[in-house]
DNA sequence: GTTGATTTTAAACACGTGTTTAATACAATT
DNA sequence: AATTGTATTAAACACGTGTTTAAAATCAAC
């Protein structure tokens, strides 16, 4: 009767463990005491700490999507407001706070130093959803935009998210708590974002067209 | 006569070591090895090996300002000139190739995962550069922004700095070797970062100085 | 109830780590 | 040449790690 939620406890307990401490620092002890099972269960139930941790890999990627979905968009979203939301998703998933946010902490581990979990991260989380803003700035930008430079772009803005995820601690060193609880939670570093890169978007379409004119134009001079 | 090289040879060695390993995947005894020298040394020389690393971060911060210093600049250098001139001194830094480039690792570990020797970075080598781009920033925007939104612009920018160098394991994975050898080397990346940035900062001018105007023909006006 | 497979347990194993130690070698000074 | 203080060495220490093992306990089926 007792028997297999053994495994499970190991994989609920195990996500915030690899979470804060890492894959190598985090002990099988303390996974095993804090799930309350024998220290020998992991190899019993998953082989080994490595296989442990890709199941739990696979757990955090459907964690952290079904805890922060893109929301549902009809034939009349605007392009800006699917930005908006790609953003504020993207926000979300590395910033999440409160008691779940151990998944996006474990991927972000992975994005920063990856093991062999960050292909299947890859594939069935990072280019799906960096599809969705590659089209959504082919929406803005037309199609004579190259591939690349749109994803110079997608780059440039999960780029920005990315940093006060990943250099918080310096972040904060730097600005003291109090400056930075006034001005950069959430909702300030959204609207920041979003601003700077619908800024730098506009201007590269600008660019672009006009440029496109000017080749016309001379083509048609000489 | 044997005698203090010893030292500098630890210095040496420890320095690509801790950069590859990090502090806590690092032995003293791999160390000890390269360096040709007895297992007990650092504990002689350093006391112990947490000291070593922090000898070793000071002699990475001189490096690092030294291989890539920022030009000197007259006083009709133009505002964006200068920007380019820190993007292309902070892409080198973080990017820095070749034979030398430990000392970047290095401290971007510190950066993402702040020890004790973080706070004498910030003091000595992040502070002074931020404040250098926070005054040419100044210099574009002028006085009327306040000084949070500035600072929000100089993070964007140092964001998309970092972001090549912290994710670049995960960039390849999605762009492919050769895709990433077309279009992301250090003189687009650049080039790109640039014209994104600018492109941006313009715009906060740009909105600020209109709505400076609106506000004060609404005052005139009633 | 007995049997057979599955699960749980405590102990030990094998290895790697940073550090310490006591003996030795060396250099300079008296 | 003897002495003193410094530098080097090999060995051992103390501890923490993931994993294995063999025995005990539990459960399911006959």
């Amino acid at each position: 009767m007792s028997s297999c939620n053994v495994r499970e406890r190991l994989l609920d307990v195990a996500g915030p463990v690899f979470s804060e401490k890492g894959f190598e620092k985090a002990t099988v002890r303390e996974i095993c005491q804090k799930a309350d099972v024998n220290l020998a269960s992991i190899n019993y139930y998953f082989g080994d700490k490595e296989q442990l941790y890709l199941e739990v890999i696979r757990l955090a990627k459907e964690m952290g999507v079904s805890r922060a979905p893109l929301p549902e968009w009809t034939s009349d979203t605007s392009a800006e407001q699917k930005l908006r939301d790609w953003v504020t998703t993207l926000v979300k998933r590395m910033l999440g706070t409160g008691e779940l946010s151990w998944s996006n902490h474990l991927i972000m581990r992975e994005v920063l130093r990856p093991t062999k979990a960050c292909e299947h991260l890859i594939q069935e989380l990072f280019r799906p959803f960096v599809n969705i803003a590659d089209s959504i700035l082919q929406e803005i930008l037309g199609e004579e935009i190259p591939e690349y430079r749109r994803m110079q772009c997608v780059f440039s803005i999960a780029a920005q998210c990315q940093f006060y995820r990943v250099s918080a601690g310096m972040v904060t060193l730097m600005l003291g708590q109090k400056e930075k609880a006034a001005h950069y939670n959430n909702d300030q570093l959204i609207e920041h974002i979003l601003q700077f890169s619908l800024a730098a978007i506009k201007n590269l379409k600008q660019e672009f067209t006009t440029s496109v004119m000017e080749s016309s134009a001379s083509l048609h001079g000489s």
